[in-house]
DNA sequence: TGGTTGACGACAT
DNA sequence: CATGTCGCCAACC
């Protein structure tokens, strides 16, 4: 693969429970800034089989409608993340509080 | 080899 | 509150 970093962002974004979301600049800080938000989508983009869809931007909006069309929004719907009429999701809600941040319940 | 763009973010105006 | 600019790392031309 191209660099170790776009690894880390994978597994860190296969670590992202279903039902759940994070944002570009929060991945960018949990791999230690090392990837700037464009990074962490690059590396996303580069990758297969991942659940890119659980990856929203910081407003809690989907950045991916120019290659997927309302997509993205299907897909996170279909694992139960509402969206509001703005068609941004309550990050306060949903945002994934990274892999140790599950020892807190719901 | 160098400059520009991008699935972004934060700050300044 | 909306727009503009800079920063950041990697890819593309």
């Amino acid at each position: 693969m191209a660099s170790p970093v776009f690894a880390e962002v994978w597994k860190l974004v296969r670590t992202i429970p279903r039902g759940r979301v994070a944002t570009y600049g929060q991945l960018s800080q949990m791999i230690g800034r090392r990837l700037t938000p464009v990074g962490i989508g690059w590396a996303i983009r580069a990758s297969e089989g991942l659940p890119w869809h659980r990856v929203i931007n910081a407003r809690g909006g989907i950045s991916t409608d120019n290659d997927h069309p309302g997509l993205q929004r299907a897909l996170l719907e279909a694992e139960g993340v509402r969206f509001d009429r703005d068609g941004l999701v309550d990050l306060e809600t949903y945002r994934w509080k990274g892999p140790r941040g599950a020892t807190r319940g719901a």
